[in-house]
DNA sequence: CATGAATGAGGATTCATTCAT
DNA sequence: CATGAATGAATCCTCATTCAT
């Protein structure tokens, strides 16, 4: 649509990358993710973003566009904080790691306010939705996913379907914890109870999953 | 029209459940699980409703009251609440009945919405994410805790912390299916592909919880 | 217009005075009075005449009726709080009462409600305003007017003009309390202040006035 | 259209004195003092100043502030605190220059106008009136009272309490002429009647405080 | 490019008035 | 006659967007 305006190459400052649009979707971020999409005006983000209203619509063509990048930008962030699976540890421990990592990413204000408003907007925009998704949710999934099919061809552990392995291990370590948070009901979850859960969340996920004397998991 | 509907009560008002009320209800609950708290406007709203939209305001103080009303009957009629525990089964039956039937009213176009919504909304306005939570989730988790409490007095079940099992078990059913969809990535799940999450979820929770020669869910 | 429905005497109830009548004009008279012409609603006026808001159109017309309606009547009650001239005594106790009679008639909260509410509306509807200033201060005043001609007569006061000297007498009496009290810079002024404005003003009024050696309002 | 208005500085925006704000204040003095400050409407307003509705808010936070900047503007502008007590004259020519300047500026239709609206709505907001009644009329009375000081100090007047005398030499001017006129019984007073009455008003006045063989006020 | 003043459509809410019961 | 539910026009105010400088 916009491609090939050519012969332009200077000055072309705003097409992808410069300080600016850097500090406009930094001041979007903040004002997004505290107020949601329909709560937060233009006029808000300028003022978080120190910059003048005109400017905002010389980046980006308006407030959805903005939005759009918004939240691109944020679940690349989130997606990098990804776990490190790669260093050797007994599985026991990496899964706890993993899992206390995970809520922790989860269960923090930041986290949650992005889980939120993407989950808002994904009724009247499903590709937002979808591109979160993408990024953030299967991104990290996907390097967990990953880890567990190394450690079924390394037989430390019996998986049939290491997708919903993975998923039923990230759920459980969120049981009793995510949805009292997202719904204001709590603050963000203490180290130690975080501790708590992820540790029965290994142990069920454990004695389902691992090789031993019979495999509960795979019934009569 | 309207007149004549017989045993009705005369001028019982707008005090608590008449039928216009219930009218404005149905529209209202339309239009805010399609567009969101701040997407839907009173006007639009009065117009799915068939009323004017000074009626809105003869039964409802304002918006919110309007919103919080319509979430928590919606969540209701969606029978969220009403999986029935006391038909007498064996436990892995019901937990499997329960599971299916929860993820089926999670994961379908209108708790979907619902939950998006309130979810969108409980940062900006807590009390409304408190409310939803008390009457409708902790409400129907509350259930199924008590279920699992008389399993474990009954010594079907040997479970230290019933409300971490019942969140457990609830997280697990929802493994692979819930945030896809909950992020437009596909379509409701379809009931085999509920039926076999659940079947998973249910072995790794009688696995963890069933007393059996060893209890594993207390290692070594 | 309206008149001569001729033929039916029975039930005419609402065409002239009424109890119903009467009590709706009492709760209208509380609440215009305090809130102003457009400050009061006729939802208000209902509750504060404790009948439907029906029950208001089947008795007038509409607002500015129901207004104009209370105002007058509201002239009728402050003209009936008249002085009385009649008693006799010396023209100067006769003024100092009549002056702390008219200023607490003035400067009390009713009595400022109404000045208030049918000055502001003479702008939009100056039939009010005349009608207000005809029975409520051209009445007051020309009782007072006939009393001084009456005094010129006997010989006790020289006046050449006796409305301009009742005019001044009654604005004399007002220094410094009205416009305060008005605009709401303080509460009633005490009887103590009264008194002593008031004293102020019939001195120099009979200064003025007073058949003496020299009669000052002439020179020359 | 407003293109050079040469020695303007650049970007002055709208916080004290811009042309628009003072275009918006015109416009809002004229539909203000015709419709008071319910009847006025916000969209009236914008038509009347020519801009738009928007515009209004850009300059003032709501109609509270933009009618009271108004109001005070009008006031100012009126010159009702613009009376010149510093060139020298006698007492009585002074007297009656101010007094038929004091009555010139009350009774024409502006004056009565912006006295109606904020005496209107001093009942349901009090700030308004106070702060009309220091900045107006407290001020201009003010400046009488020192003159007036200033004269007991010269000797050429005897007076008590000046605030008490400037009030009733103000007061006596109104007589006859004020109440007439602001409930619409009148026109504006000719200036022959306004001679007539403050000339009356002087006498009195004079015939109180200024020194003389006798001083009538301090009587028997 | 950057600005911020200006816009006008749209939102929530109120209220005088009507009308079926 | 009395009611009060229903109406819809009108109000104040917000905000995404544009444009002259």
């Amino acid at each position: 649509m916009v491609a090939h305006q050519a012969a332009t190459p200077l000055h072309q400052g705003h097409d992808e990358d410069s300080a600016k649009r850097r500090q406009i979707v930094k001041g979007a971020r903040a004002v997004f993710l505290e107020l949601g999409f329909d709560g937060a005006s233009m006029g808000e983000i300028a003022r978080a973003a120190g910059v003048s209203k005109g400017t905002l619509y010389v980046y980006f063509a308006d407030k959805n566009s903005l939005f759009c990048e918004t939240i691109e930008q944020e679940s690349v962030a989130q997606g990098m904080l990804a776990f490190d699976f790669t260093v050797a540890r007994d599985v026991e421990t990496t899964l706890k790691a993993f899992g206390a990592a995970y809520i922790q990413a989860l269960c923090n204000p930041r986290g949650a306010s992005a889980i939120r408003t993407v989950m808002a907007i994904a009724e009247r925009m499903p590709e937002i939705g979808q591109r979160y998704y993408e990024r953030v949710i299967a991104n990290s999934l996907g390097r967990f996913v990953s880890y567990l099919e190394l450690q079924v061809q390394a037989g430390t552990l019996v998986i049939d379907d290491c997708n919903l392995a993975a998923g039923q291990f990230t759920k459980l370590c969120q049981a009793t914890l995510f949805l009292p948070f997202i719904f204001q009901m709590t603050d963000s979850p203490s180290p130690e109870r975080i501790a708590d859960v992820v540790d029965s969340a290994t142990r069920m996920f454990l004695a389902a999953y691992r090789p031993s004397a019979t495999t509960p998991v795979m019934p009569d």
